[in-house]
DNA sequence: CGAGGGTTTGAAGTGCATCAAATAGTGTGG
DNA sequence: CCACACTATTTGATGCACTTCAAACCCTCG
């Protein structure tokens, strides 16, 4: 948790991938280390924007504001994730807002040092293109599944996206934040989560005791999830 | 409709904005103008990829194919888009299948061509960034729409965005395919395509006789479908 | 005129939301 | 360690939006 930690996260983040050594201390020495508890308000959606940051450790989510004051969720980020670079592209504004909603350790880096980055460092201006490109079709992923897939569906397919590619039979896994956010999340209601783990259940797809799930047959999951979907499973 | 003209609509996308004379040359050389009639298969999904393409005119569908054969459209494209760039950050291949639904015109880009200037041409890199940027923020958009409006609001939001910005009261509007084509762009159904028609001609939000739509009150409309969302009209 | 696709309308079913209430879980002060 | 308050979660009952299935209508074009 010290100084040097932070460099190790930051070379083994992919968008700082095949930088020079230069670079990289540029990098480390421009970063803060920072600690904040659930509730911090991270980001302010188009306030003017400074930092990006990386998180090591907890969950922030990201969300805007409608009009008649409800929120929408984006995201919800957590280790290695990256928040607050598409400022860069915004008028240095902050596309959404974000929220510490689990104490959280994560570095920001400064805006103004990642743009002259891009536009001296060819490499990470390709490393950009690559991220923003994945972001995309992540984007585009997430807008499918609310097509094509039922609520028990985008459940089954979010615990898949839980598990470690290593992942075998039998797997647990603990949801890492509230049932009633994770609902949000996926975009239905807290009580079609619950009864979406409880159709499952049943049927054997997983197990399920307070926020501890199993699956006993990652194959027949899967099956269920993602047959009506674009992608195999695992899905990215 | 010469070869000229094809310098001309380069020159006009925001992709290439700003760049050295040489290279839009070299662009305009390498370039093929091309017309193609309904139902021609422009991109397919997950082939080897070898040119990007800008539509003239007529209209394009981008989709993808269910594990069980079904087809999820990603977008209809028109005039001024461009589609098949995606190959360059995905293996070299196409992220989604393409097919004509208005017989075409359309300008096609060597991706390698495209791929040697993202190395050598620092402003063709920022251009490219900020597309990517840009069309994520779209994607963003079109996921919050599913998860915040309902079909009549989408369907609302959908001509609003037909509307050019210097649209006043009264505008007409011809829908610019097929309605079943629309509904499942909307990711709706047909039938509640035409039932959210006619339940908004009843509210006078909008007034309709076949493919022509007229919207008296913009401001009306707008308030309808935009309230619920997180961006103002006009939404992009 | 008649065939065939596109579009609308009606009736019934389904999935999810909503509202209300019960239950389980968590943290606090005694 | 317990009692209490408070929050998270589950369960039940009902309603609405959208889908599904079926049939009619409408339009265009040979």
């Amino acid at each position: 948790m010290t100084k040097n930690n932070t460099l190790i996260a930051l070379k083994s983040h992919e968008l700082f991938a095949k930088l020079a050594d230069e670079q990289l201390n540029l990098l480390h020495q421009h970063s803060v280390l920072a600690h904040h508890k659930k509730g911090y308000t991270l980001l302010i959606q188009d306030e003017p924007a400074s930092s990006a940051y990386i998180i090591l450790s907890g969950w922030v989510k990201l969300f805007r504001e409608t009009i008649n004051g409800e929120e929408y969720i984006l995201d919800i980020l957590t280790n290695g994730h990256l928040l607050g670079e598409g400022a860069l592209f915004h008028n240095h504004k902050y596309p959404y807002g974000a929220e510490v909603i689990e104490d959280t350790t994560c570095i920001s880096i400064p805006l103004s040092l990642l743009e002259s980055m891009l536009k001296q460092s060819p490499q990470f201006s390709t490393n950009m293109l690559y991220f923003l490109a994945k972001q995309q079709s992540k984007s585009e992923k997430n807008r499918e599944h609310l097509v094509i897939q039922n609520a028990p569906q985008r459940i089954g397919c979010f615990l898949l996206s839980l598990l470690p590619q290593s992942a075998s039979d039998g797997a647990l896994i603990h949801l890492p934040y509230d049932k009633s956010l994770l609902a949000v999340r996926l975009g239905i209601q807290r009580e079609t989560l619950s009864r979406g783990f409880s159709m499952m259940q049943k049927e054997s797809y997983i197990t399920l005791h307070g926020a501890t799930v199993t699956i006993p047959n990652i194959k027949k999951l899967s099956q269920y999830c993602c047959t009506a979907c674009t992608n195999p499973y695992p899905c990215e």
